[in-house]
DNA sequence: CTAGGGTTAG
């Protein structure tokens, strides 16, 4: 690089705008113009000297690619002298909506709260469009009280405005509130379109709210929404993750437009969630029949079933079909870790989750540790990680190593997401928290729980206390245990239902080992068929035993 | 000179 005296005595010559073209002609050309200290000193004579030229500075501040904060503050500072001290651009609806756009692909809700103040003083409130998007980035970025503020602040509202509203509701997993707002949508005579019904379709799903979901179908059929596919993949998760896979598959078969990949994929998750291993393999094959090609998710559905029905050997094919060449290791273990481990690609973060949980179905804490370390480095937050690990060394009763979990849990701020269920009576969803006593019922479900301890005990049942994450005296952890959701939400559905009715409950987590074992004793001793649908799958339990066989 | 921008399944 040229001396820095040389520049300086270059820079001291530009007396007139051709001359600096001039000299930034000759820095481009000897290759010295993406030298930062040249380059800076270049802009901010452009910029605040009298022979430069301010916009031109700017010209080339907004070519340069990733421009450096000395770069910013030349144009700045000329910015700052000049008689125009503001942007000299006007912004306009448009400007707002893109920069919008921009703030929810970035999650950046600050930002967006300073638009949104730009967008008041300009004037702009009434404009329909750029106020669904400003309510659609709150709720993107989680704020959903800001966004329903805007939702009930415009004066006028469109069909997309409800839809932006209802989705963000079901996306921000208030799923009660967007199935809500969707009925008061049609009170209010509005007409919902394919976008609506897929927002409310989603809420449905997160709730297993099977009523709500029926409707939403019968409405998708006479209006004829159900041409198109997104729809009815919306339409046959409703079904699938309300526990009814048979009417998830009648209306995958009776799909009238073209299927796309997300259609198979929905239909094999479906299988896979209620641990029907072998209808989703053969699906895959169908599939290839049909000629449709298996991406990345797809795989990892048709391994998720697999992985639930147990089919050990089918899942290791899987692999191979993905990868194109076997691996033959000695331990099963071993094996699925080798095979992720010779991936060509990064191993994925959900893979090394399934690991981990396959290693608490096996008591195996070497690997279970080496599963979550990678996970750490993977930099996963998720809680569900580290609960794994914990569920491990309290199996083991090492309590000083779960409490070091919970420490790196602490240090990294991950925060155990608390567990809810959710059951749905009479097309009414009631949710349950862990020790819930807020139901209006609350003291007729705490009665048949302990009717229900009463009576298990005479069948011989004792809480299986060693899987809970603290190390407390035992009868807490029977106490702890006692008040899970949904076992909470199982006993209201034994109240409140006539005694044929299946009792179906959502958990947000996975389901604990004790109230598996104690649903299983309900679904015998009440002689009542329970379906509990956990983060990841379905469990159905009839007289004493449950559709998973345990494994999960 | 005008039009241009928003909501969408696994």
């Amino acid at each position: 690089m040229a001396s820095q005296c040389q520049l300086d005595s270059l820079l001291q010559k530009c007396t007139s705008l051709i001359r600096m073209k001039q000299l930034q002609a000759h820095l481009i050309t000897t290759d010295k113009f993406q030298f930062h200290l040249s380059r800076t000193k270049f802009l901010e004579l452009c910029a605040i000297s009298l022979a430069g030229d301010l916009s031109f500075a700017a010209q080339i501040l907004w070519r340069i690619e990733t421009p450096s904060t000395n770069d910013w503050n030349a144009v700045l500072r000329g910015l700052a002298q000049s008689p125009e001290p503001t942007h000299p651009q006007k912004l306009d609806a448009l400007t707002c909506s893109f920069a919008l756009k921009g703030c929810a692909r970035a999650l950046a809700f600050s930002e967006a709260t300073q638009i949104h103040s730009q967008l008041l003083r300009f004037g702009f409130e009434a404009d329909i469009l750029l106020l669904t998007t400003l309510l659609d980035v709150y709720a993107k970025t989680g704020d959903l009280d800001a966004a329903q503020k805007v939702f009930d602040n415009m004066c006028n509202r469109d069909i997309a405005s409800w839809n932006a509203m209802i989705s963000g509701l079901a996306q921000g997993s208030h799923p009660n509130e967007a199935i809500a707002l969707f009925n008061r949508m049609k009170d209010e005579g509005w007409r919902p379109n394919e976008v609506t019904v897929l927002g409310a379709l989603s809420a449905c799903s997160q709730l297993g709210a099977l009523k709500h979901g029926q409707i939403i179908h019968a409405y998708d059929v006479d209006k004829k929404l159900d041409t198109n596919v997104i729809v009815c993949n919306a339409v046959i998760d409703m079904y699938s993750k309300c526990g009814l896979v048979d009417k998830a598959y009648l209306v995958f078969v009776s799909v009238s437009c073209n299927k796309s990949l997300i259609t198979w994929n929905t239909m094999i998750m479906a299988f896979a969630m209620n641990g029907d291993g072998c209808k989703a393999l053969e699906f895959l094959d169908q599939m290839a029949l049909d000629g449709v090609n298996p991406d990345a998710v797809l795989y990892l559905a048709a391994l998720c079933a697999c992985n639930h029905a147990g089919l050990v050997e089918e899942g290791v094919s899987l692999f191979d079909m993905m990868k194109g060449c076997g691996v033959k290791p000695n331990d099963k273990h071993y094996r699925t870790c080798d095979i992720i481990n010779s991936m060509s690609m990064v191993p994925d973060v959900v893979l090394w989750q399934s690991l981990l949980g396959a290693c608490k179905t096996h008591g195996n804490v070497e690997m279970a540790e080496m599963a979550s370390r990678k996970l750490v480095e993977m930099g996963s937050h998720s809680s569900g990680d580290f609960v794994l690990l914990s569920n491990v060394y309290a199996a083991q009763l090492r309590w000083h190593d779960v409490g070091r979990v919970r420490e790196a849990m602490k240090i990294r701020d991950v925060r155990k997401v608390p567990g809810f269920s959710y059951t749905e009576i009479d097309g009414k969803i009631h949710k349950f928290v862990n020790g819930d006593q807020s139901h209006p019922n609350s003291k007729g479900i705490y009665a048949k729980l302990d009717e229900i301890k009463f009576r298990a005990k005479t069948y011989g049942y004792a809480a299986e206390t060693n899987l809970v994450l603290h190390d407390i005296g035992e009868e807490d952890k029977d106490n702890v245990l006692n008040y899970h959701s949904e076992k909470l939400a199982v006993a209201y559905g034994l109240i409140s239902t006539s005694d044929e009715t299946p009792i179906q409950v959502i958990k947000n987590l996975r389901i604990c080992v004790d109230c598996h074992a104690v649903i299983k004793n309900i679904s015998n001793i009440y002689n009542r068929e329970i379906i509990v649908r956990d983060r990841a799958r379905f469990h159905r339990f009839k007289e004493g035993v449950c559709s998973c066989r345990d494994y999960w």
